[in-house]
DNA sequence: ACAGTTTCCCGTAAATGC
DNA sequence: TGCATTTACGGGAAACTG
């Protein structure tokens, strides 16, 4: 009878973790106000107790280690204390499903110095399910937890709480769970966190970072002999995860095909950049992710042999508005150098290492020629960036020459060179 | 004492209309669960009531004709009823304003068929401010009322919302309101209308319609031989107001420099566009708003006299969001055509009737000459749009070339043909 | 099925708190 | 004062509802 107690006393299960329908790829993240949805299991198959128990949702019930650290703050539902009973799953289990559960802050916690409180990511709480089993002379109360979650007031957040859930996930094992974690965070190791990572960015664009990417985080993240990654760098002072976040979140939403292609190197530092390019052929780039600008950018790296000695060149980073209204195969499409005489050419030829920009990229691109024909009267346009030539001219050397001959173009220029008539001639 | 106790009952007025913080533009429309503010005065300068007067908001007090009118919503306040004492203020006048009111909808009107009920941004409400007066075994129910407002629940129904407060406004003379106006709304003569529409062009971009902006809207709207226009035309099916409040939003958001310097003729037709730019040289151009586009669209018209013939072209509109980014003169300063061996030429160069485009927009081009220079490692681009040349190339016509031929740009084409070289002389 | 209307909620800006 | 956090709310999209 004891174990059979025992058992049933763990038969409650939280099946669904804490989950905002806005952000599916994010459990465990609660924003105040939003809904968000849980489902609970009941483990032991005895149909003669469905609809006999109700289950009500609890937040941060019997957290004493909350209750000591005072400067956590406290949180109820939104919604009267949604109790529900059991139902009848497809297979027989008794399950129920939380789907409109929100969170308010209850105020007034204490206030501690702005020193001895952790962030609001860092806060862990658990939602609680408690029922009451009641049968032949036996009650028992039942309870079970969601895992650790981190509430959130503004989706600015979102970032460091998942920074936080993942750190906790690393660490946590079996039952061992922590709420006060980040009070003392201990740290992961490269292997740990180079793992989370790469599954970030399959789950975000289908494809794990490879072993070259690895290594340059690598190098940006860990600076201990020991291979340790210690939270304060992963997501506090220097914020290496608040750069990464940023580019997974400019794939998700604007590159998820290029980066499912293999078609973005991504993380590569400028001088690795300037020396693969400078042995590929004029035309060949690659694409790389700004290590800046902190909201997630990508910029593109061409190489230039115009000049004899190769100039490699990388374009200001485009920005996810920017990406907003035209793709980045668009805009490596249409990029163009405006040379002598308003003449334009596109530097970029070939993806690193070798493959012609159509064969990479063709298929995305939505500026094709027809598009261009006047519709409806209008005349159609597209986007185009376009820059200065930045790579010096090709030798020979100029004379000093005068402001009208610099508008002469490349064509008039090899007339004059071939000596086949001058300048002073085309002007009269 | 009589007289007294007339003037009294009349001492209380709504000195600020409801006005969302919002919508500083728009008072009288207030939306679901958003913050508004109304002033109220007590004109009876008599110090001695200060703070015995509390005064309370009723939404709908006493509206006899919306209690008939079933179909219309319910509304109260969110704020439990926000009952404040009036205060001094300056010139010792006793004022409160109630700086924190919102509005819930009360569920459960009674449903009418979708027929027979009015547009929810027909509906007309108001709200009263009620006081008791005491004093000297006087006894006094003194209240004011708002102007009729619109309750709306989100943002795209302010254009109807607006018309409805303008046609309303334009009606109403004196004391009378009827809060069923949308029932049956009576016509306003174009001399009204247009002086609305002219205003409202005022306060979005401090410059009114002329007549020939008048002129084409008057076109467009009125079709009654009595010069009157009626509710449905303009707000209901052809929805002509949607269209003019795209364009309000458009100069409000990206245009109002433009406007405020009349560079923009913006209401005129296709035909009338052609007719005057026929008339100028090459690269007059001017500005017009998208009539098909009902979000507020404007695009540029240039002649090119290049065939002889003058052809007129219109580029494609640029909404809003495309404006976002790069403004219009921007655009203007950069856009392009290309020809030929992918030369480029701005075909944009007089405003008209024949102001240089520098003249005319020069302060506002942003993508000056120095900052194409590469900053931070980085090659700076501009955006620019570009589009094939659509005029016919000029006379004399081609002979069939080959497509090497066609490559050729207009320079080395008129080397050619003054027959200094040949084609094929330059080929090896 | 559908159109008018409301709700939901992100993302940014402003307000608030400490 | 500055920074961390929350609130406000436009705008787009989904959900509702007759």
């Amino acid at each position: 009878l004891s174990l059979f107690t025992q058992l049933l006393a763990n038969a409650l299960v939280v099946e669904k973790q804490p989950i905002m329908s806005s952000l599916p790829q994010r459990p465990l993240i609660l924003k105040t106000g939003v809904r968000f949805s849980v489902r609970v299991r009941f483990l032991a198959n005895l149909p003669e107790f469905k609809c006999l128990l109700k289950v009500k949702p609890v937040f941060d019930k019997d957290v004493e280690e909350i209750k000591t650290v005072k400067w956590f703050r406290h949180f109820d539902f939104n919604s009267d204390e949604c109790k529900v009973l059991d139902v009848d799953s497809p297979n027989g289990d008794l399950v129920t499903e939380f789907g409109h559960m929100s969170l308010k802050e209850i105020k007034g916690r204490a206030k501690g110095s702005i020193e001895s409180r952790l962030a609001v990511t860092e806060e862990l709480h658990i939602i609680k399910f408690v029922t009451e089993f009641r049968h032949v002379g036996l009650e028992l109360n039942i309870e079970a937890s969601t895992l650790p979650v981190v509430v959130i007031s503004a989706t600015t957040q979102v970032s460091s709480a998942w920074a936080s859930i993942m750190w906790n996930n690393m660490l946590s094992t079996g039952d061992s769970r922590n709420l006060q974690l980040f009070v003392d965070p201990p740290p992961l190791t490269w292997e740990q966190l180079s793992q989370v990572l790469s599954w970030q960015f399959l789950c975000t664009g289908m494809r794990e970072l490879d072993e070259n990417q690895l290594s340059v985080l690598r190098n940006k993240i860990v600076d201990d002999p020991d291979d340790l990654v210690h939270w304060s760098k992963f997501s506090k002072n220097e914020n290496a995860w608040l750069w990464i976040d940023g580019i997974l979140d400019l794939i998700r939403k604007h590159l998820v095909d290029l980066w499912r292609d293999g078609s973005i190197m991504g993380f590569i530092s400028r001088e690795r950049t300037a020396e693969l390019l400078k042995e590929k052929r004029t035309g060949t780039f690659l694409l790389r992710f700004s290590e800046s600008k902190t909201n997630g950018a990508i910029s593109f790296s061409w190489v230039d042999n115009a000049n004899g000695a190769p100039f490699v060149h990388s374009i200001d980073p485009y920005t996810k508005d920017e990406l907003e209204k035209t793709s980045l195969p668009d805009y490596i499409n249409t990029y163009s150098l405006r040379g002598r005489k308003s003449r334009h050419t596109n530097p970029l030829l070939y993806l690193y290492p070798d493959i012609p920009k159509d064969t990479a990229f063709g298929h995305y691109f939505t500026n094709t020629a027809e598009k261009m024909l006047a519709v409806d009267g209008y005349v159609h346009r597209k986007r185009g960036d376009f820059s200065d030539n930045p790579t010096p001219p090709p030798s020979p050397p100029r004379e000093p020459n005068t402001d009208m001959e610099m508008e002469m173009d490349f064509e008039t220029k090899t007339l004059e060179w071939n000596g086949c008539l001058t300048c002073r001639d085309l002007k009269n």
